[in-house]
Order: structure tokens, then sequence, then C-alpha cells
DNA sequence: TGGTGTTTTCCTGGTT
DNA sequence: AAACCAGGAAAACACC
């Protein structure tokens, strides 16, 4: 993702409560059940394991080791619950890394973020001090949960880390402060933060998923990687192996082949912490093609994403087209959504007649016979 | 519980 | 070369 389109995520994101369906959550917001949270950069060795699980949000890791695009989702999640008005931020405000974050002091956030500046700072603070407390032993019971569920990366390349971890004795009261700046806020914890935040305060302590839960150890080289952007230094900075070494391991690590259609779902153990972040019955959103149309019909909403090229004929383009797969993917819940993805799906659109082929122009969809709702003159749409 | 519709994921190959 | 398009295949998932 560029880093315009980050910047337009979080600038568009006000969009999202307009596909809000019920009483959801904030797509960036961190989930509410509290799970242990493990935040060794040292172990990103095991980037295999990260990879086969994906990415990690901002709840999910130290601030320190974030990204740019867990930065982005950060002050995004911040921006929609304080109302904060997104379009006075600038994009080079925005853009820093999790390392380079924690070394802003309250006054230069506070010059950087206006009103919302005071609300970043407490957050971070309190994500800092989090995050210097966690004790590793839930780490290595998340890590033997990952094995019980994926016993096969013990054969693995790389599998050997995995196989250490039965000589790992861990003891909380060892564990170091942050290397890095902010570790001064270890210790500094009040006794809510352990049972949770208030309102429009930061809860990190929670994540969603056997992905989350046990492989924070950060993966910015991950292809599925949302912050694509992030400097390829960085990486090397943060890492213990340098980013060839990386590459290196990325392919060894590469199956033959993968076998056609969507992968399957994770099993057994896995499945029981992705359940219960998932509401069990939850409404099946809008379909793809009425997203589009609500973005399209509510140009005030838009924020450039995609224009009308002929209203009358139902011909729209997408300008932003990795932003609109993004804002679809936080409407999923799907952070791993790509334009490519959607536009498969658009493509599906044809054979129902719900879209029309438009030869010859990129990004350019027509609206077929077989959708509605976005005609002038049609009930409920603005002329 | 099985069927159906829709979407997601991955793929190969072609075009711009 | 990168981004996009086309469409097959298979699977996930919601809903009935």
């Amino acid at each position: 993702m560029s880093a315009s389109n980050d910047l337009s995520s979080i600038l568009t994101d006000a969009n999202w409560t307009m596909y809000q369906i019920g009483a959801m959550e904030h797509p960036l917001a961190p989930p509410a059940t509290a799970l242990p949270v493990m935040r060794d950069p040292q172990m990103a060795n095991l980037q295999f394991a990260t990879d086969f699980l994906g990415p990690l949000k901002w709840y999910q890791s130290a601030p320190q080791f974030w990204t740019k695009q867990n930065v982005l989702e950060w002050i995004s999640y911040h921006v929609e619950e304080s109302k904060f008005d997104a379009s006075t931020l600038t994009m080079s405000s925005c853009s820093m890394d999790g390392p380079i974050l924690c070394q802003l002091s309250r006054e230069t956030l506070l010059s950087m973020f206006g009103p919302l500046g005071e609300r970043l700072y407490q957050s971070l603070q309190e994500l800092k001090a989090k995050y210097g407390m966690e004790d590793l032993n839930t780490t290595y019971d998340l890590l033997n949960i990952l094995l019980d569920d994926f016993p096969e990366f013990l054969n693995m390349p790389g599998g050997d880390d995995f196989k250490l971890l039965s000589t790992v004795i861990v003891h909380g009261e060892e564990q170091k402060s942050d290397p890095g700046v902010g570790g001064d806020m270890v210790g500094a914890l009040t006794p809510s933060s352990d049972n949770g935040y208030e309102s429009g305060s930061t809860s990190p302590d929670s994540l969603d998923s056997a992905r989350s839960r046990t492989l924070s150890f950060l993966n910015p080289s991950s292809p599925e990687y949302g912050g694509s952007d992030s400097d390829p230094e960085l990486s090397d900075l943060q890492f213990p192996l340098s980013a060839k070494e990386l590459k290196m391991e990325e392919e060894d690590l590469k199956p033959c082949k993968r076998s056609r259609g969507r992968p399957r779902k994770l099993s057994r153990g896995s499945e029981f912490f992705i359940e219960a972040k998932k509401n069990k019955h939850a409404p099946r959103g809008a379909h793809l093609w009425e997203f589009i149309r609500d973005i399209l019909i509510h140009p005030d909403q838009n924020n450039g994403l995609m224009r009308w090229e002929d209203r009358r004929e139902g011909v729209f383009k997408f300008l932003k087209s990795e932003a609109v797969a993004q804002l679809w993917g936080q409407k999923k819940k799907n952070s791993s959504m790509t334009y490519e993805k959607l536009s498969r799906a658009m493509r599906y659109y044809y054979k129902r007649e719900i879209l029309e082929r438009v030869d010859g122009r990129r990004l350019v969809y027509k609206f077929g016979k077989n959708s509605s709702g976005w005609k002038l003159g049609e009930a409920g749409v603005a002329m």
C-alpha cells in the first residue's frame, strides 16, 4: 500500500461508519477479548510462522515495534474514537514507524496532532507501560499452543527454534524493560490498566486469533503485510536477521507449490481463537456491488476513492483501487483484502449482469441491469 | 445437515 | 516491469 493510500485510509475511515452494520466494533479497534501478547523482536527468526498466520495489528505488539502501517491504524483508531477531524492531519505527521513515534515528546505530539495529541500521548504511554509488563510465561504458553496446533512446524526449516521452547523456563520478573525509547515507562502501569481501559482509551491487551496471540514478533517483510512501504532499512534495524537473511529463509520455506483455491481454515486449536473474536451469527453485510454503489452515491464521503465516468449510464472508475479494497476489507474484517481479489469478485458480477464489461478502460466498470439504487431519480438516490 | 449463493484466495496467461 | 484484466478452480462462509 502506498503512503498516500494509508493516509487516505485514515481520512476515509469515517466512511466506515456509513457501512456499519449494527453495533460492530471499529475495524481498527482492539478486540474486546483480553489475550496475552508477545513483543520480542528477537524472535523474528520465527518469521515463517508469522507468514503462515499473517500480519499484526497495532494492538498486538509494543509501540516500539510498530510499522508505519501500525502507526497509521493506531492514529486512525483514535481519530474515529474521538471524532477528530482527520482533515487537519498531514501525511507527514502520520508517516512514521513505531521507533520514531516512541521518541516523540508530549509537546511534539501536541504540536503535530493538536487536540488529538494529548490523547495519542496518553495512549502511547499506556501501551508502552502495558507491553513492558507482559508476562513472558504467556508467550511460552502461546507457542506451545501453536505447536499443538501446528506440529508440522517442528519439521519445517527453522522448526528447531520451536524445539528449543521445551527447554525454556520463563520468569516473569526477569523480563527486561524495553531497550528502546519509552523503557522508562515500564512499571508505570496503573491497576486500572490491568482490567482494561476506559472508553476512549487504548486497550492493547487483547488479541483476536491464534495468529495474533502467538506471533506478535512482527513481520514487516511478510508479503501480506499491509505496511509494505516500511523502510527496508527499518527491517534491518529492528530485527537480528538482515533483510537478505530473512529473504533467504522465506525462499527456503516456500512450499513446492500452493494448491489451488482458498486455503483451508486453520484447524481446531487456533480456530477456537478465531471464533472467539467472530460474532457467531454476524449478519452478512451488504454485497460488494452495493458497497461500491454506496461509495459512489455519497460523493461527500467518497474522499476521491471512486468517481462517476458517466452517471447516467452507470459507468464508474476506481481512483484509489487499493484504498477501496482496504475499505471493503475493513467492512468484511479482512485485513488482507486487495484490489486483485476485489476485482475478481467484481468480474463475477458480469455473468449475473450486475455489472457490464467496459472494454479497454482500466479500473472502469459499469452497473448492469440487475443492479439498482444508483440511477438518478431512483427512489433513495439523491439527484 | 445439506444445498445454494456469494465472496475469497490462488492461479495462469494475456493486455496495457 | 508493474498494474491490471480475464476467468478457472476450490474453498469459506452466510443463510435457508
